[in-house]
RNA sequence: GGCCAGGUAGCUCAGUUGGUACGAGCGUCCGCCUGAAAAGCGGAAGGUCGACGGUUCGACCCCGUCCCUGGCCA
């Protein structure tokens, strides 16, 4: 009897309420949460992620959180493997995956078909060497010698693209693909749900969360990780909010400036995201100050449709 | 009340020895984004240069008056 269930996923900026609409939607289904938040990944980072309390997930497994140490690189490749395979499983299992989280390359890691050349740590570490002595343009030039096409998408200052068009060169001897596909249909016809609010709106909800964050012992949080080696992360000493009071442990600036930097930084991350899910047309939006936004979100799973 | 400094883009500030504002950073808007993606990169739109009057072929830049801000003195 039991049909494959079709996966639900639910994206868009921060701040909107994914994850609560997440745990719901997963109750109402018979499903489990699937994290796509790249820093959520990390164990300890809790308060500033607004990572979900046990309680709160009111008893629905959550995957692909807590997986990381704070000194461990994140990476999509790894993302997409470990995702897909929790995915894989609960449709395996009938159970529906319900996948939240604003990280949009992880998001579309998961759900397209994206294939990640391999990486390989010492040619990464000579190319990021040059980088730094030559410069980008130095290198963007070469790689329009070696791959053109590539060249021709990667903006000449984007060292960081170039870096890693060049490494895959090296590595495979053939072209980046430097674009990112069209989407196309997603992976198990997941259905995808983006929530978000008027922009002013956010901005407000996103400044007093930042504030909640604070008072709530960020950065009590981030000095215990900064024991555990945040320092050393390359990723998750970048997160929101964790570099602002990092900085101000540097004495730049006090703790008052940190969270004001962080509300500044996560105001302009919202309009990343927003650029970033407003292309994909396989999204339906929802407005998440609508009084019957779980209503509505239950109306577009046709499961829920009685 | 007197003296000094300053009033140039939404914000913080460059700049023009008088000839169409060379502006910058931040913000805003838009776009890009395949192993760091809460990261990284790019483009665009914004200015009656405090107000009024004068000198001049021509003033944001010179002169005068006034207004505002900060500091010092009384």
């Amino acid at each position: 009897m039991t049909a494959r269930p079709r996966p639900i996923a639910v994206v868009g900026p921060t701040a909107t309420g994914k994850s609560d609409l997440g745990v719901w939607l997963a109750r109402r289904t018979g499903g489990e949460v699937i994290n796509a938040d790249a820093m959520q990944l990390y164990r300890g980072m809790d308060v500033g992620t607004a990572k979900l309390t046990e309680m709160q997930r009111e008893g629905v497994p959550h995957h692909l959180l807590d997986v990381l140490e704070v000194t461990e690189t994140a990476s999509v490749a790894a993302y997409q493997r470990h995702a897909r395979a929790v995915m894989d499983e609960l449709l395996a299992a009938g159970r529906t995956p319900v996948i939240v989280g604003g990280s949009g390359l992880y998001v579309r890691a998961l759900l397209d078909d994206l294939e990640f050349p391999g990486t390989d740590p010492a040619i990464r570490a000579r190319l990021e060497a040059e980088l730094v002595e030559a410069g980008a343009a130095a290198l963007h030039a070469r790689l329009g010698r070696v791959d053109p096409i590539a060249a021709a998408a990667i903006l000449p200052g984007n060292g960081r693209r170039i870096v890693r068009a060049l490494e895959v060169f090296e590595l495979t001897g053939r072209p980046f693909s430097a674009t990112m596909p069209k989407p196309g249909p997603p992976r198990a016809d997941t259905l995808l749900i983006g929530l978000d609010r008027a922009p002013a709106d956010l901005d407000a909800r996103v400044e007093a969360r930042v504030t909640r964050m604070f008072e709530a012992g960020l950065v009590d949080e981030v000095r215990t990780l900064e024991k555990q080696g945040l320092r050393e992360g390359r990723t998750a000493a970048r997160a929101l909010g964790y570099q602002q009071v990092l900085a101000a442990f540097d004495g730049d600036g006090d703790l008052a400036a940190a969270a004001e930097r962080t509300q500044a930084a996560t105001r302009k991350f919202v309009r990343r995201q927003r650029s970033w899910f407003r292309r994909d047309d396989r999204i339906s939006w929802l407005d998440a100050a609508a009084e019957d936004l779980f209503e509505q979100a239950a109306a577009l799973v046709p499961a829920l449709i009685s």
